[in-house]
DNA sequence: CCTTGGTCGTTCCAGTTTGAACTACTGGAC
DNA sequence: GTCCAGTAGTTCAAACTGGAACGACCAAGG
């Protein structure tokens, strides 16, 4: 006997929702890659760290955002620093610890690639959406954001 | 002077969509890994070909959901073929093409894989959604979907 | 026929991802 | 002090990825 399988409206749904995410996902990447040089992951690194007292963050809560793994993060900032974005240095209170930075090179790239960015946003996520359908898909984002964030 | 930015509200809408979508996926993908030994996309690939006549479908019909690219297809459905759960033959219609389809085995070992899935699919997903978020998240989903198809 | 522009699928490559070690350190218990 | 379980971050191998280049084929036009 089947277990009780997703109807036509959850499948198109779930189908829906993993589709939005891949296209949506690989358009914004080969926007930021094309006009900026940057990976996804690494645009996100830096917003992160902008939004950050001093520019700076500990790796680990550059990681705990959930983009990618911890040797994932690694590499990434590897990659930033080469580039000259990012700069590390040990945490002064945790010596196990690194602290990441903005560089000066850093800002001025993130300020150069946030007005396509979010072109690109506004393009593939926003303006296809009506305010009704925004807010909907607002508030079920909100729900299943939180019931992740909470069981792991 | 700073471009319209993304008001609170859609900034953590946007975040959210795209935290969504990696989280789920990483949990779907362990749980298929480790109760399966299939990879996500294998898993689809899998559904795909379960889901069309004789259980075959070209390369590029396979291709054109978007799950990869080409490449990435042709590398997954070797994986499968040489797991012994897909078989590839050579398009009677058109000497280029090729179809991939589904063996014995392939099916036996989607049966197997499908209940727990699902299972995880209705955990991280449905489960935390009440029907009206269900309905609004749908409703978006739709949305979204509907343009990025169009728009490439 | 014989081009010619296009499609189909694979292969190659360089970049990226992941989990599993591994080292170095922390902070509490004793 | 000295354990010791746990955490921080890196490094490694193995897998996966997408794009570009490729050979094979189709199909429309002359």
């Amino acid at each position: 006997m089947e277990p009780d399988w997703l109807d036509e409206s959850e499948l198109k749904t779930w189908e829906g929702f993993l589709a939005a995410g891949t296209m949506v996902n690989r358009l914004v990447e080969q926007q930021l890659k094309q006009d900026a040089g940057l990976s996804h992951p690494q645009y996100e690194v830096l917003v992160r760290l902008s939004n950050a007292p001093e520019g700076e963050l500990r790796m680990t809560e550059l990681a705990g955002v959930a983009l990618t793994s911890k040797s994932g993060l690694s590499y990434q900032v590897t990659q930033l620093e080469k580039a000259g974005l990012v700069r590390r240095r040990s945490c002064p209170t945790d010596d196990r610890g690194v602290v990441a930075g903005l560089t000066d090179l850093g800002w001025v790239k993130l300020r150069a690639a946030a007005p396509g960015h979010l072109a690109m946003v506004r393009e593939v996520f926003f303006d296809g959406l009506t305010k009704a359908q925004l807010e909907g898909l607002a508030d079920g984002i909100g729900a299943l954001v939180g019931r992740l964030r909470d069981e792991g």
